[in-house]
DNA sequence: GGATGGCTTATGAATCGCTTAAGGGCTGGG
DNA sequence: CCCAGCCCTTAAGCGATTCATAAGCCATCC
């Protein structure tokens, strides 16, 4: 899963950033309203987690213009201040959730799953797809009952694939969603990692379709 | 895609179905309730496209009347009047979206992207031509019912005639878009794909039209 | 019947994906 | 602060598929 994270402050958006890697999101960390604007009309990014507090009212004009150029993409607001004007403003605009600074990481990755599991419609926190179990909340894998130890990396690549069980998922959205919108041409990081994936699981599970990505059936066994 | 066109005025009804058609949807044309329910329990249609304006408030009972059968297809209402209990009418009664008339072309389209954006997983990109799906999303192609393997280029070729079916697509047109714009001359290599997808689908589907091109023809079976 | 354009098949080259190995960066422990 | 271990990217070799080219045949138009 990709977000889009909008922070000028230097000190909270490496904290943030490397807090949401460390949950196996990838992060798109933008400084200021204008290149958000752009990033976010790629229509590349999962979620946006969006600082109000950007100089100027920049925050909600990335929001309302977002909104105006029809992209729905969810939007997790925060803010500093806890007035009911703040949070009208925010939602009025198009917002999604908001959060209240300061904040916990354990707060804002729980705000995130449950904003991802509504605009996708998933009921739970558990993705299962035949003889895999993926967990979002414990980043746990299970695959024919057994736990399955998986990187980061790894981790992505699967959810990735789970979310889409049945259909092929292009190349350019399993590197987009694992890289984020500035990956390199040219290298094989999605084979290799697709490599160390099938070795944990099996060789089998993963399929791929020639010129075009790979796929995970819909009942793997 | 599959779109469900209910529109009683005949000149507004046309240009929709030409404009819709211009972008690659497939169009079902329905002027009245009656015939609009009827085509709606097939549960065919991807998206309905929904006059609020019909005679005899017609167009809210449709509405009604589909989500009173569970049928959860993605409604977009079009009314004239942009009255707060209007929109709240059509909201009310299970619309997705709406749009105020007169609206642009461009709008209408960008409202029918985000809604099947929203309502992802199904036939969110698929181009219906007869027999024959292509899916844009997932790059699966079926023909009469039954999935066909195509390379990347095959996949190339078809989508540019499906893109264009019932039209004569020109010989330098398919081979811009295939190859680029400095492509080499004096080379068969369309030929010799027109022949590779032949073969896999079958050999009337693609029409040729000797000195200016290909076509695939509105109703391919 | 000649000429032009399209069809068909074979073949060598290019591309794509798989696999293994190596090196750099980050993390946690001593 | 340094070292060890892990993770991740890059690189390179190999095998399979795909693709463009070429060459001969067939159909259509004049």
């Amino acid at each position: 899963m990709h977000i889009l994270l909008v922070e000028d402050d230097a000190q909270l958006g490496a904290a943030l950033q490397r807090a949401l890697e460390r949950l196996s999101y990838t992060v798109s960390w933008l400084r200021d309203g204008r290149t958000a604007l752009n990033a976010i009309r790629d229509r590349t990014a999962d979620l946006i987690l969006l600082d109000l507090g950007l100089p100027g009212r920049d925050g909600i004009e990335v929001l309302t213009e977002t909104r105006r150029a029809h992209i729905d993409t969810p939007v997790l607001v925060m803010t500093a201040r806890d007035t009911l004007a703040a949070r009208v403003d925010g939602l009025d605009a198009g917002a999604d959730d908001y959060l209240i600074k300061p904040f916990h990481v354990e707060e804002l990755a729980a705000r995130i799953r449950s904003l991802s599991r509504r605009t996708r419609g998933l009921a739970v926190n558990r993705i299962d797809v035949g003889a895999l179990t993926l967990d979002l909340g414990t980043s746990e894998v299970t695959f024919r009952g057994e736990p399955v130890e998986l990187t980061r990396r790894e981790f992505a690549l699967l959810q990735a694939l789970m979310e889409n069980a049945g259909r092929l998922v292009r190349r350019e959205s399993l590197e987009n969603s694992l890289y984020g919108i500035d990956h390199v041409v040219g290298n094989n990081a999605l084979e290799v990692l697709v490599h160390a994936l099938r070795r944990k699981l099996s060789f089998e599970t993963i399929r791929n379709v020639r010129g075009f990505g790979y796929m995970l059936p819909r009942d793997p066994k």
